[in-house]
DNA sequence: GTATAATGTTAGATGAATCTAACAAAAAAA
DNA sequence: TTTTTTTGTTAGATTCATCTAACATTATAC
């Protein structure tokens, strides 16, 4: 069907939209560590084929075409992830790297079977959704815990960043989806938090790391 | 490591020597649906890079370090085909093309995870065995059924043919792995066979499916 | 509102893996 | 042993995804 390299293309521009809406070619250049002249000339190859909106110096957007595509190739992703850490044992920080490959298999009964045997889940091992058959993908009403007010309880439901040193980060200080925790104080001044949760009573984090741990109130 | 162009070359040399001894440039063309041209300067590519043994006009060889690499290969594809079958629940007509994918994941806690969860298998769900993680494959004592005389009773322990189609027929005639079958004449004429196993007392199978099945002395 | 910086495009080259057409060697047949 | 067929190689083209260098446009800063 689509090439490796385009759905990377895919992936990425879906990724960035949901990020912060408009996307242009610096930006996907940068997140796919691809040179700027390079995605310029997959951008044409991928309107051709519909994929995307692509005028020359405007935003690049995905067509309706191309973010059903992107998604479904999410959606692999995150059901790989999912069974790795649900079905075969290995550690939200261990996944990332082997679903960037399963994701890329051609095979509609493969996919299918994951879903089945995992009861047909919603969220990912990081709490990302799962975009559903038909490319559809619903976030949960969430804020960053950076945004929170002192004294506020919530409980942690998803984490921005899926990279191996960030989740061990998370490992090594016991924090995991499901978490509850209560802002103690909030420094104004580098935006670093000091948190109480299980047994941490005292656990300051920083604002790089605030930003990226999704909650809900509790 | 290796592009999936070179992993694929490495896999069909692989095969094809264990075949017939000595492979040449044509039947490695045909084997992979790629043209002659094609096939000679991937295999000096390969030489290059001291996976093959390669002079004009002369039978190819896999070098030792390309049989190891290949053996490596067939045994992710075999531990995954294994997986499908034991852990997701398809049939062995089912696993071959998706396998074919999954072997050219690096990952190698990925595949030592299912060798762990599927209890360091030895064979696959062919028959066939797996290579260790040093690329050494050992073959049991076998015979093809078609080289059995009449009144020998033997056990299928193998099947050469892994494609859907062979599979779906074998499945239909109720054969697998492990059955116990008596020849009760084999015709000279095109080599066809009247077997009794099971509920089936009188079945002729053709000498293309007899030479297909491996067998042991029960 | 011009100068500078950042972003984006065009043109042309490269390497991988493929092809076809033409030629060469080896094997088989007559 | 000469001819024919099969097999293998060389040469050169093509497509894909990438690059660098040069140029163009848009945005930012002074």
């Amino acid at each position: 069907m689509h090439t490796l390299a385009e759905e990377n293309y895919l992936k990425a521009l879906f990724s960035l939209e949901n990020e912060h809406g408009e996307v242009n070619v610096n930006e996907l250049s940068k997140r796919l560590g691809i040179k700027m002249p390079t995605v310029t000339s997959m951008m044409k190859k991928l309107a051709a084929n519909k994929l995307v909106h692509y005028e020359s110096y405007k935003p690049l957007k995905l067509s309706e075409k191309g973010r059903k595509e992107a998604a479904l190739i999410i959606r692999k992703h995150r059901l790989a992830e999912m069974y790795l850490v649900e079905k075969m044992g290995f550690g939200w920080e261990q996944v990332h790297d082997i679903a960037e490959q399963i994701e890329h298999i051609q095979s509609a009964p493969f996919f299918a079977k994951m879903d089945e045997l995992l009861g047909y889940p919603k969220i990912d091992p990081h709490g990302s959704p799962i975009p559903d058959k038909h490319g559809k993908m619903m976030w949960r009403g969430y804020n960053k815990l950076s945004d929170c007010k002192e004294n506020e309880t919530v409980t942690i439901i998803a984490v921005l960043n899926t990279s191996d040193d960030f989740l061990k980060f998370l490992n090594s200080k016991q924090i995991r989806l499901g978490l509850v925790v209560k802002v103690k104080s909030a420094e104004p001044f580098d935006g670093s938090m000091l948190l109480s949760y299980e047994k941490h009573p005292k656990e300051t984090l920083s604002h790089l790391v605030c930003e990226r741990l999704l909650v809900e109130k509790t």
